[in-house]
DNA sequence: TTGAAAGCGATACCAT
DNA sequence: ATGGTATCGCTTTCAA
């Protein structure tokens, strides 16, 4: 029963005007007779006319959708993120559509041209490891791009990032006023600017203690396995650390799987925090400690910024960090284990 | 230093052969002689050119690109999916998009009827509360379409769901099996295919069980504070149910919030059991159990149901249905509760 | 095989 | 304001 849509020409005729005041109906720029304009509106609603996106975009150059990029959707920050986007962006008419990237440079690539082949209004991007080639072809095909979470280290794009530093370097200040020595930062990719930036948040915060602390940067590997042999291998050391940091919420799972399956007691033995505020933050026992990120105010904020760039392609560029929450709950204690109320567990 | 991006006939000129030439060595359809073809391929590279898709899917009619339409990503199941079809549709150039349909009939309308203007290939969509209209459009436009997750009820679509009756009358029979006899189902939504089919099982389990058993569906509302002061007055009635079961991991968690704030002792006091599979299942206490949807296997079955029709438009219409995966945990206990190694300790 | 030319469905400019 | 028409970039006959 599917015969071919009706065209702007079907109107048209339907309306008896040329199909140029159709268009002008359409597009409310160019102002229309009210009799011509309730004649056209009563042949779009009779004939179920809808606009061919393909065939305006390709006159213009530009289709009205705004392609989000992010890497997965199991990492809860990333999915909080494509839900606040959605939430954010009914705007004037945009469609959101969401692409994957898989922390793979070559499929963000693969993925963003194709989003740049459909001619996207404009783009937000989470960027991978290496996204030099990505952001080339970004930067080159002109289009409005709002980087989030990562920073490039460029100036070519607007960003909202939140400060990764700063976030770490507290965890660390206040890890050690509680006692700890030794803090470990579970990373998933060493080599991504928002790692980096935590690194030196904890190194920072270590050399202001002194020679009695210590950073130590452990790569969790592709799966639970691997973290696990690898903590157990740390844990057997002579001065084992007693405070962890997991970059995620995958990894905050893992982690505290391993610390279970090691029967390292936490956080009798051991503090744990994680980046990111998964759901099972508070169900957990001890209840998990987290570094709040603000995704809904990212979200808010790069969209703000997508739109002034989508309407003034030559706004001057802006880089907006945002502050994190650090969140103590029950899964950090102090090192060594203070004085219970009971006398005779008192140790030290 | 944006110039305008070269053109098919940019690239013919350059290689001195006709625009359909280029077209056919792209579209490696019509044989071309190989001295030809190297020249546009040496051409195409010198150019840097790139197809348009707009031009090409006006001409066609048909874009290559497929749509997964999922409600949100939050839910753990269907972030899950996204990531499978991620994972699975790399296939034949067929790049994947992700839109979200917020449980909203209308915003799902919206946003696949956005997708049919773009002339996708192919759409995967899990229906909303209320889909007729968007079934409708999508019937009416002929995209190859496949219905997952919750079943239209009618035979217009392919579909690929999993045995959602079973699941829950199978659960229903264990739990009455441990000696529970009224049991929750918490529900967001009443009217969901899905969930009625939950509703019919429980309630034939419950019926196989005899006038001693009950089922109680419970609403669970927008949010978590709704939930908990339905749970508590639910508590306070004479005879309270013993055994709860949560329709994804979001009410889940909630479920598990509110009964600790209601100071309902798990699996002492009642039993808990949810759909889904989230990554913290085993990292509470106690343990939960669940039951686990082949979202793998979903995605698998799906992507090749498209693969086919998109082939073939007029093949079969088949309807798949998956079998799901009860894992008990810690979460579930006998009730009354059964006697411990400590005899002391024995009730009833 | 290959080249020339007719659309695909819309926009935008140019007269009127 | 309105109608007519060139044009966007590509695919697809149709002849040669």
């Amino acid at each position: 029963m599917k015969r071919a849509p009706p065209t702007i020409l079907d109107v048209a005729k339907l309306a008896k005007v040329a199909v140029g005041t159709v268009s002008n109906v359409l597009n409310g720029k160019v102002p229309v007779s009210d009799s011509r304009r309730r004649r056209v509106q009563k042949a779009i609603e009779k004939l179920g006319y809808t606009q061919n996106i393909l065939a305006t975009g390709l006159r213009r150059r530009r289709t009205p959708m705004v392609g989000v990029c992010v890497p997965h959707t199991s990492v809860a920050y990333f999915s909080a993120l494509v839900d606040a986007f959605e939430e954010v962006g009914a705007d004037r008419g945009y469609k959101i559509i969401q692409v994957l990237t898989r922390l793979d440079p070559a499929q963000e690539l693969d993925r963003v041209q194709a989003l740049l082949h459909y001619h996207v209004a404009g783009l937000i991007l989470v960027p991978s490891i290496q996204p030099d080639r990505t952001l080339k072809a970004l930067a080159r095909s002109g289009t409005p791009v709002v980087i989030i979470d990562r920073p490039t280290g460029t100036n070519i794009f607007d960003e909202v990032t939140f400060d990764n530093r700063g976030a770490m370097f507290d965890v660390a200040r206040r890890l050690i006023a509680l006692g700890h020595r030794r803090i470990v930062l579970i990373v998933q990719q060493p080599k991504l600017s928002t790692t980096r930036l935590r690194i030196r948040g904890l190194r920072e915060a270590v050399a202001e203690a002194g020679d009695s602390a210590a950073a130590l940067i452990v790569q969790c590997g592709p799966d639970e396995i691997t973290l696990t042999s690898r903590l157990a291998s740390l844990m057997r050391e002579a001065n084992p650390p007693t405070a962890f940091v997991a970059a995620n919420n995958t990894i905050a799972a893992w982690l505290m799987r391993a610390l279970r399956s090691l029967k390292v007691d936490f956080p009798g033995d051991v503090s744990v925090m994680a980046f990111g505020e998964p759901e099972w933050a508070d169900l957990v026992t001890p209840r998990l400690s987290v570094v709040r990120q603000p995704t809904g105010e990212i979200a808010r904020m790069a969209w703000e910024l997508l739109i002034r760039r989508m309407n003034d392609e030559k706004t001057p560029i802006r880089h907006v960090e945002l502050k994190a929450e650090i969140i103590m709950r029950d899964s950090v204690a102090s090192n060594p284990p203070r004085a219970t109320a009971d006398p005779k567990v008192t140790r030290r």
